[in-house]
DNA sequence: GCCTAAAGTTAGGACGTACTAACTTATTTC
DNA sequence: GAAATAAGTTAGTACGTCCTAACTTTAGGC
């Protein structure tokens, strides 16, 4: 390796940028921590062109926060992975506290987020975490990472995945488009709603299922972003 | 004009960026609203090299936010007033948010605030400035423009130009420096105090000031710094 | 095992924002 | 009003991030 490329990689604790913070999240949670991502994975996660992340994915391993092999994709180093769970962190704090402390609706506090969690200090997302209770979970039921960088990765089946005649409790929605969350608001399909798999059609059809007293249908690509923590079954419960 | 400035000044109602909200705020006020600034005191108050400016002003001339003539300092132009203002609302609500709702003391809110008004939506900085009640000043005492981007241009004198045996309530303290703040802090030389100049020692002595029961003496620099509105003199006042 | 499609990379360029060094214009002083 | 100083500008460069176009490597189908 050149001087100067060692050299960077020696150059300390700057903060990191944006687009920085915003490739760490997007490894990640593509990942899931510490898996590998692939180039093309992240350009279409963050709606950039694969050149620009081959350039980019470069420097970030110079500066190492990457482990990177040219043309297999990159795994976060242990100092990237505390890197991006901190902006995690910092992100699903700051939609906790915009829901519960200023009356924002779930479909709307990722896009705030988005933007916030380059510019909020340590302090600040702390302060917004003790103020509303040191929240385990954001909105979505997203699990929030701790200061000291843990994180719950409880891997959750989908209800696309429940066997008809099973129940789950609804603990998350792994999506962030706030039209899906409108709809699935609209169904009260919300972190924390039992909900039973009525039957399924064939070929990829809808998913009927029942939630309190309603019945309701759903495509199966809907069904995929709701995760459930399965319940064993009981009669006469209460919605 | 060439047509590719031309161009460019057409160019419509993207999102500024935060160097040039910077830029704004900062020629808004050293120009107090609608005087001029020089190239050097934006790049003192900015930090940065005066070279840069002229790089930049020229730029903000082209967007149509300034009038800038060569050798002779710029004028906002309305559009540029409007962003500066809207800035300066976003960071004073900001500030008040801050110490009102999650606890920070006046000398911390500054910084923070400056990071956070480029990336918080004038739908955030509503609903913050909406909890705690529509604040018309920031914890410094500085009036908030409103939405509709009017302020309390008010100008007060400071406590360095109040006549001996003359008393003021502080309205407000015009420096950020969170040293400075801390020390007025001490001694509670805070908005909505009374104070009573009791002497002033000549060569820019110390101002000896009678507060509530106490008494204190303060240079004339930091006397400077503190805006006071001049109140009748009455005897038997509680502090 | 070869060929093609998919995935990934390099090359070259753009844009916004900053810098230093060298130059020009404006202002002050005598 | 000329010289000295202050203020401001241009020229040239750097850095981070992005792009498109053209190329290379890898993987899958036969």
């Amino acid at each position: 390796m050149s001087a100067a490329r060692e050299a960077s990689r020696v150059r300390g604790r700057e903060p990191l940028t944006a687009p920085v913070e915003d490739y760490l999240k997007a490894i990640y949670t593509i990942g899931k921590g510490t898996g590998a991502a692939a180039t093309n994975e992240i350009a279409q996660r963050l709606a950039l062109a694969p050149a620009s992340v081959s350039g980019m994915v470069r420097r970030l391993a110079d500066q190492g926060l990457l482990a990177y092999e040219r043309y297999h994709g990159v795994k976060l180093t242990e100092s990237g992975r505390r890197a991006a769970l901190r902006t995690l962190r910092r992100h699903r704090v700051i939609e906790a506290y915009l829901a519960e402390a200023l009356g924002y609706q779930w479909d709307r506090v990722h896009e705030e987020a988005e933007r916030l969690e380059h510019a909020a200090s340590d302090e600040l997302v702390d302060r917004m975490a003790a103020t509303i209770g040191e929240p385990e979970v954001d909105p979505h039921g997203a699990p929030i990472p701790t200061k000291d960088g843990s994180m719950d990765e409880t891997e959750y089946k989908s209800l696309a995945d429940l066997a008809v005649g099973a129940s789950g409790v609804v603990v998350r929605v792994a999506d962030e488009d706030p039209e899906m969350l409108r709809y699935l608001g609209e169904l009260s399909i919300l972190p924390g709603k039992r909900v039973t798999v009525k039957s399924r059609a064939p070929y990829d059809g809808p998913i009927t299922l029942g939630a309190g007293r309603q019945e309701m249908s759903i495509g199966p690509a809907l069904a995929a972003h709701v995760l459930v923590a399965p319940v064993a079954d009981r009669a006469g419960k209460r919605g």
